[in-house]
DNA sequence: TCTGCGGTCTCCCGCCGGGAGAGGGTCAAG
DNA sequence: CTTGACCCTCTCCCGGCGGGAGACCGCAGA
């Protein structure tokens, strides 16, 4: 009687490669029941066949083997299934993402619009109720969401657009300083918010209708006029959420002012 | 005057890393608008903003650069039409992929159900009207739906539901011999349509209930079931299609034997 | 008991797209 | 001219898997 099935024909039941299985026994995701201790053959149980397919599900859905570790590890069925839940919410915004994508990319390829009206202005400063933080690129628009909730709670909503300022690294390196910001008359200080000073820019600036899907299209364009009109930019993008989600759920309602902080070279 | 944007104002314009715009120009998918022979300094101008962000839009899609290459070199819209939709096609199937997977995750880890009915039985040797070919894994719905096709087009539906062998090797490896039938009295010799006298065997055997997502588990199951009664597999594994995609579009209604070929060990 | 063959062992490399850092040259403002 | 930001190339690393080499093991037939 031999110790159990052997590597291959586990492989052969889960529908796994030997060679996959291999990894799984060395990253301590599945050991095998027992393994000969002269000769290093693995051997495996029926019984093992529910995990192998749980890590074969898990694996198809993109979870790191890491993350798949722990949740194997976790006994709590809860824990469980917030961990996988957290995966599947993942799963659900990369969906968007491409959706997103999808939508962009079939706009960019049809011939395409006119001029882009821009227009430079000064912007004053402004003393603003605002929170900031550095913000991975990934979690920004979770991070916005938060933020504007609390700054709405503040109040001030309604006397002017909210906006917000993006740091130029944040798009480079994939994390950088984030600012939103409302106007109220009399910013008070109050959980993350803060009474900030913004500076007087001259702002190159134009409108960006729609969804964000393909935002940074229209920043493009505008970088382009920037550009072409001898300028140079000094600084991080500003936002300006004219019409927005929170105004009105239609995206192609949505008005977006994007501006860059520019001045004239030679 | 200056030759044109520097790889770093690029990026900033993009939203693209310096890192990635030169693996860009590595790769030829992206050159910049001119390259200083001296220094080696890369120059972009405004008007290779919207072929960056393209290929920014099909990265975000996860096609491959060498895909991004061909689809860019191609001058005909129609032609690059295509190649587009057919990536969209990929990503279609593989978010249905990912549907089944969340879904016989969900299934696998709740409580989940009692014995499961095996039976063995003794197949006679069949003649029947076959189509075989060896198949990559990921095409094997694909190549399955044609075959059904062009075997149904050459009659005998309705008389016994039709089958299908598949080589275990096509899990292991990632690609193997499949075979598909139907049953007629006398099988043509038509297009890809052969005769074929499939051998008898052992077969032990249960019935999947439902879509194939997770027709694994009843693999699994029934695998165990075999070990577990002294038995050792012999052959590829067989299904027949009692109720299918063709008769009843309701997957629920689907029922799938499932059989493997068997011998009884000492 | 020997032999042969298929299964299994370990170890190293390649693939993809990108990140990170080293070590050195270049540009432009003060 | 110095300084500091920018750019150059080169090399290594990541995750998850496949491929292959070279050696050992298990089992059946002679």
């Amino acid at each position: 009687m031999r110790g159990g099935l052997t590597i291959g024909e586990f492989a052969q039941l889960t529908h796994l490669s030997v060679r996959t299985l291999r990894r799984y026994h060395e990253s301590g995701l599945l050991e095998p029941a027992t393994v000969d201790p002269s000769t290093g053959y693995r051997y495996y149980s029926t019984g093992q066949i529910p995990s192998a397919q749980v890590i074969h599900r898990l694996r198809e859905l993109d979870v790191p083997l890491a993350e798949v570790g722990k949740i194997l590890a976790t006994d709590d069925p809860g824990v469980r299934a917030e961990l996988i839940a957290g995966h599947l919410d993942r799963l659900q915004t990369s969906l968007d993402r491409t959706r997103a994508a999808v939508n962009s990319l079939q706009r960019l390829l049809r011939p395409e619009p006119g001029e882009l009206p821009v227009a430079v202005r000064s912007e004053p400063a402004r003393l603003v109720a605002a929170i900031t933080d550095v913000v991975e690129l990934g979690n920004v628009l979770e991070w916005y969401d938060d933020a504007m909730d609390e700054l709405d709670s503040v109040g001030g909503a309604g006397l002017a657009p909210p906006g917000g300022h993006y740091d130029n690294e944040l798009f480079a390196a994939g994390h950088g300083r984030v600012l939103v910001y409302r106007v109220i008359a009399e910013p008070p200080t109050y959980g993350r918010v803060r009474p900030v000073k913004l500076p007087a820019v001259e702002l190159a600036a134009t409108v960006h209708h729609g969804a964000h899907d393909d935002i940074d299209v229209t920043y493009g364009r505008l970088g382009a006029w920037v550009v072409e009109h001898a300028l140079a930019v000094a600084g991080p993008v500003h936002e300006t959420y004219v019409v927005g989600p929170r105004d009105n759920p239609d995206p192609a309602s949505w008005r977006t002012e994007i501006g860059w902080p520019v001045f004239r070279v030679a």
